[in-house]
DNA sequence: CACCGACGAGAGAGCGCTCTCTCCGGCTCG
DNA sequence: CGAGCCGGAGAGAGCGCTCTCTCGTCGGTG
């Protein structure tokens, strides 16, 4: 404890700590590091010499010479927000689907001593600012999520050699490994469960159709009633927030005021959905029948509550935690993407 | 471009910036750091070297010297949940509150150039591990964000000497600045918006009592009643989510039938409080008057939309930030606290 | 014409750490 | 008994950057 704090306010170094435990530099680190050629006695001197100090390894010191940074980003891109009046960065942040992905995340890099830095892409010139932060080395992997089926960050950050995951499969074809759920298989839970309801006028609500996951779910739906023996399905398009699905609800009703079912691509639409049936005078389940997409908090906050196809969003997130510190441990290997199976969730709307 | 790449695969140095340039590695330092004593031919000669060699400085040489390194780190602080079955790091991620406080913190640190970093302290373990972190140095601040009243990490962190700043009052007194509400004031809106509508056999759902915020809420609610003549609060506690809204509001009613209006501590909890009401038969507002807390994005969603008192989330979370970047750049002077004033949102609910 | 101040640019010393290389001493084995 | 080997520890060279110190040059002044 003598040697402490040699220098006012600074803290302890690597060199303070070898001189209080009387070893060098070298095996201080080394003590540090968990090498194993270090005799037992003067690993403990080192050791009290540590707690003594206070000692922290500085990170900048050790990252300019191992160049890892333990440390990975988590890189938000959405559309740009021009219209609003006030700026607000970040929509995605306020979707409670972004923190059970965050929660995912951090269940796997926290035990690997990764942090997460945050970042967001809403414009060019985000973009630039992201691609330089991420150029300069501070990260070891970035885990990408982006709602945009025209980003173009996906094939830039694939260019950069940098280990990545992304949330869901790029719009354009970048070759970059994803975690997804199995969109087509999710449309088909939710056909086969309002077919064997005995329900035949079955409609959707869509999710915007230049978003590949929202195509897939339309055209699987649309695949799987047709297996089942049920032709022609209407369906309106609607923007994946609860007054969009509304919207899309009141339009497919008025064309086909006889649907007994409904799919909607997403629980938050169905939350929209579920209200426009009940005022137009159908009873839900018993009038029509109504199947959501994501397992979200909505759909139990749902009046019925929603019948849904179940994303597991958190062990997708874990996955896609694994598949960059594997990247990050073995680099150039790029794993493969993982596709996830849905599940249904029955609740009260079918 | 024709020195460039002199190592493979690595990343440009300021010294291949200066040896493309023709100058000296401090020239080209300067022209980065934007220093005015450098010759504007030699500037032009350094700018086209740093974009013909890609150059993008490296953080961790550059905070190694410089004792900075442009970035804070987001602390979210929540009570432990050992009871849940599946492992959910970081339950406060699904609250659309914590985006909002994310969209507004990233308003003022991204363009100051400020990196975000995520953590999660909610246990023992992990508060020693960001604890430990946050002393490494490799981040200039902290913004804390605590659920818990009890939680040690405030003082804590005023231990560090590490520029801090608190969203909410500190549980136990820390002496480190913080953003927040007026609560007091906020209630007092609420109790006269329900009395000017001729309300008298008013009641409120109130948060955790160990909470400073719900107990100041509760308290002004009450005072703000007794000046406008209404004494005689019954209440019943919820824990801020929306069953306990429910189930508190189910108590309130047992007790109470005769209300007319309600008090509501959070959104959230009368998204649970609204249908309880609808069910006992109670129209809403006609019967009875519902004033939330928040107006969060719940207000909006519920049916009646909610009556609510704002909280201007991403005002208070630039504030925030502009707090704790005042606190980098001028080491010492912990900056005053700031209350920010509610204002009352008027909807459908009362 | 000699001197001085100002200004622009370079040299070089670190920041705190890791890691290779070297060295030393004690052991085994021919 | 000497050569070789190996485990364990130290010396020291950087990693890429900033920043102080120094130096050279030029314009202005007595």
């Amino acid at each position: 404890m003598a040697t402490e704090a040699r220098r006012p306010g600074r803290p302890a170094t690597l060199e303070d700590v070898a001189r209080v435990a009387g070893v060098s530099r070298a095996t201080a680190s080394r003590v540090i590091n968990g090498s194993p050629t270090v005799d037992a006695a003067l690993r403990r001197k080192v050791e009290e010499a540590i707690t003594a100090t206070s000692y922290a390894p500085n990170r900048a010191a050790r990252s300019l010479v191992t160049r890892r940074t333990d440390s990975v980003a988590l890189v938000v891109s959405e559309r740009e927000q021009r219209q609003l009046a006030t700026p607000f960065i970040g929509r995605m942040f306020t979707d409670p689907h972004f923190g059970r992905v965050v929660s995912g995340l951090l269940q796997v890099l926290r035990p690997a001593g990764m942090q997460t830095v945050l970042m967001v892409a809403d414009d060019e010139a985000s973009r630039r600012q992201v691609l330089t932060y991420l150029r300069q080395g501070h990260v070891d992997g970035v885990v990408l999520i982006s709602s945009d089926p025209n980003d173009p960050l996906p094939r830039m950050l694939s260019e950069t050699a940098l280990p990545t995951v992304l949330a869901g499969r790029p719009g354009r074809s970048a070759a970059l490994p994803y975690v997804e759920v199995d969109q087509r298989a999710g449309a088909q839970l939710a056909a086969e469960r309002l077919v064997a309801q005995g329900r035949r006028l079955i409609g959707t609500v869509a999710g915007p159709q230049d978003m590949p996951a929202a195509q897939e779910r339309l055209e699987g739906f649309r695949g799987a009633l047709a297996a089942l023996g049920v032709t022609g399905l209407p369906w309106a398009e609607g923007d994946f927030t609860r007054a969009g699905g509304a919207a899309a609800m009141r339009r497919l009703l008025a064309d086909h005021p006889g649907l007994d079912g409904v799919f909607v691509a997403s629980d938050l639409m169905a939350l929209g959905v579920v209200p426009v049936l009940l005022r137009a005078g159908r009873r839900v389940p018993e009038d029509v029948g109504v199947v959501g997409f994501d397992d979200s908090e909505a759909a139990e906050a749902s009046e019925p509550a929603l019948t849904t196809v179940r994303q597991p969003v958190e062990d997708m997130a874990c996955e896609m935690a694994r598949l960059l510190l594997r990247q990050i441990r073995e680099p150039g290997a790029a794993p493969p993407s993982v596709v996830f199976r849905p599940t249904l969730v029955v609740r009260e709307s079918s």
